[in-house]
DNA sequence: TTCGATGCAAATAGTTTGCATTCTA
DNA sequence: TAGAATGCAAACTATTTGCATCGAA
């Protein structure tokens, strides 16, 4: 799979086509909604919150509610094309579902980083072992912080 | 009046003690609610929610509202004699500050894991290294599922 | 007797829900 | 045209804040 990067909206059709393909296949509508909510998440690397997504999506369908982009929300992670993410403190954040990655998020700044799951995997494979605790790493932030915070505060 | 604590509470008057004087020493002032949330916390080696607090502080202090708790726990946590973590979706969690360990969160049942700190080093170092990021790994849960509910999903 | 801490009420942020209506399949 | 999804308002949970009062040092 390539992932394209980059800054401004790089629409990914191929990508979100399939998205509502599989919504459609497990009987789901394929709505304005749900296809804006979609769109916005390809836009972006970042991970984003649902206001971030329902200011996104207003701005070119200003009637969908945020309470419609909640439910898409879920309705797209159901499905596990989207996956959300804890942060600390901060609301949840979303992001499509694609390789599966670790999180650092700086208490600092707020900026999450995306880190490969091969740095988790043992600790994964410790707890499994030790615990019988199945980690789901993508799940969770690991939170500290980043070199530029940590840097500055001392 | 004295209230003996029924079913275990190992009340620790030597650490309680310890705190108050600590927190008295940095100029704030031990009151009873101040001394109701240490000793609440001292009671258990659970990790309680703001709530779970001001239910047990109320049970004896009645007039203890939410807001001071919330309030004791800032101050003792702004003086480091108290942790705070985040676990998944669930409100935040308070423990006492002691031997710093990891946490495992199982989503299926809310139970937090202590693990000790060890586990969680090699992850530590290795986003120092790659990232120049400082881990904070008490602060955060790491969710997955325990070995319980792993069990009962399949 | 001063200033930190409290009680209360009210505000806030993030998210969820009930219900009548709309629109996709 | 059936039922999934929506818009809206209202509820809900966790937490914070303003302000007058109280009480520890």
């Amino acid at each position: 799979m390539t992932i394209v990067v980059g800054t401004i909206g790089c629409v990914n059709e191929q990508r979100i086509g399939a998205v509502m393909q599989h919504m459609r296949a497990r009987g789901g509508r394929v709505t304005t909604a749900l296809r804006a909510v979609v769109e916005t998440l390809d836009e972006t690397d970042d991970h984003l919150t649902a206001a971030d997504i329902a200011d996104a999506v207003q701005e070119r369908h200003p009637a969908v509610h945020t309470s419609t982009v909640y439910r898409a929300l879920d309705r797209l992670s159901a499905a596990g094309m989207v996956v959300h993410l804890h942060v600390g403190h901060g609301p949840t954040v979303y992001h499509l579902a694609g390789d599966y990655h670790g999180h650092l998020a700086c208490r600092g700044c707020g900026a999450v980083l995306d880190v490969p799951m091969a740095l988790i995997q043992p600790v994964a494979h410790r707890v499994a072992r030790d615990y019988g605790f199945a980690l789901e790493a993508g799940h969770l932030a690991l939170g500290g912080l980043c070199a530029h915070c940590a840097g500055s505060s001392r």
